[in-house]
DNA sequence: CTTTATGCAAAACCTTTGCATGGTC
DNA sequence: GACCATGCAAAGGTTTTGCATAAAG
C-alpha cells in the first residue's frame, strides 16, 4: 500500500479544488499502488466489483481529470489503448509487442539530445521519449 | 519526383508477386515523394481527386501491404492516427504536439540501450524508438 | 446551495472485415 | 481463367460528449 504516494496525490487534489468522490478515489489508489500501466478498460473492470454501476465514461473522466492535475501520465505510445501511470522520476518504457505490457527501466537521461533537436528544427522541446519493444519472457514462453 | 525509390518498391512489389493496381501505384507515388509522414486520411484525400470511389478501406489495405512487404513503416507513437513513411536508413523522429506533423533527424544510433535494457528485463529486444516532442515554428507562431 | 461528478446513451474517430464485383497477371 | 484488389457497408475498439440526476464542499 503505497500511502505516501496517495496522500501527495490528494493533496494535489485538494489544492486545485477537484472534489474527491468515491470513485475518483478508488481509481487514484489503483494507479498509486501499481506498477503495471493499467489501460482505461483494466482500472475499469477492477473497480467494477466495487461500483457496479460504474462506466468508462467516468473512467475516462477521472483519467483526464488525473492528468491534468499532474498526477498520472497518460502513454499512448504503445499499440492499442493508452495506459497509465503514476508520476515519478522520469524513466524509460520496454513494451512487449506480444501483449503490451510495459515496464519501466532507468538510463541515463537524454537531455543533450533535446538540445541538439531544438536547435536543428527550430521546434520548441520539452519532452523525449525512449521506447524499447521486444517479447516478454512470459510471452516468449508460450510461443514455443 | 523520387523515382529511384519508387522503382525499388515497385521491384519489390513484384519479387512478392503483389499485383500493382492504379490504386496502389497512386499510394506509392504519393508515399515515394513526401517527407511529411501522412496518415491515411491525407493520402485518402490527395488520391481523391483521381479516384472518386477509392475508399479508406483500400488505403488501409494497401498500407498494409506496403508495410508487410518492407517498403514503408507505421508510425504509431504521436498521437491520433497513425502516420506513414517510406523505409529508409534508421532514423529519429521530432514531433509537434500540437499540429501532429513529424520531421526525421539523424543521431547516433542507441543501439546500446537495447543489449542494457535485454539484459536487465529478459526481454528479447527488436527494436527502439526515440522521439522528441515540442512545438514547431509555425504553431509556436500561430499561438501568439 | 452552488458547482462538479456520475451514469447513461449516443456519437465520433480510426481501423478492420465480409462480400460481391471488377481488374491484374 | 485464377486469384487478388476494389468499393461498399457494416462493425469493432477506444475515447469523447450531452444531459439529467446525484453527490461534494
Amino acid at each position: 500500500m503505497n500511502q505516501h504516494r496517495l496522500e501527495e496525490g490528494l493533496a494535489l487534489l485538494k489544492e486545485n479544488r477537484i472534489r474527491l468522490t468515491p470513485q475518483r478515489l478508488a481509481i487514484l489508489e489503483y494507479l498509486a499502488n501499481t506498477d503495471s500501466h493499467p489501460t482505461e478498460d483494466e482500472i475499469y473492470k477492477s473497480l467494477s466489483n466495487k461500483f457496479p454501476n460504474i462506466t468508462n465514461a467516468t473512467i475516462y473522466n477521472n483519467l483526464k481529470c488525473l492528468k491534468k492535475n499532474g498526477i498520472i501520465n497518460e502513454l499512448k505510445y504503445g499499440e492499442d489503448a493508452s495506459r497509465f501511470e503514476w508520476v515519478t522520476e522520469p524513466h524509460y518504457h520496454v513494451v512487449c509487442k506480444s501483449c503490451g505490457r510495459m515496464r519501466d527501466f532507468n538510463y541515463p537521461e537524454l537531455k543533450e539530445v533535446e538540445a541538439y533537436v531544438e536547435k536543428l528544427s527550430g521546434f520548441q522541446i520539452n519532452h523525449h521519449l525512449f521506447e524499447v519493444h521486444g517479447i516478454c519472457s512470459v510471452c516468449k514462453q508460450s510461443q514455443k
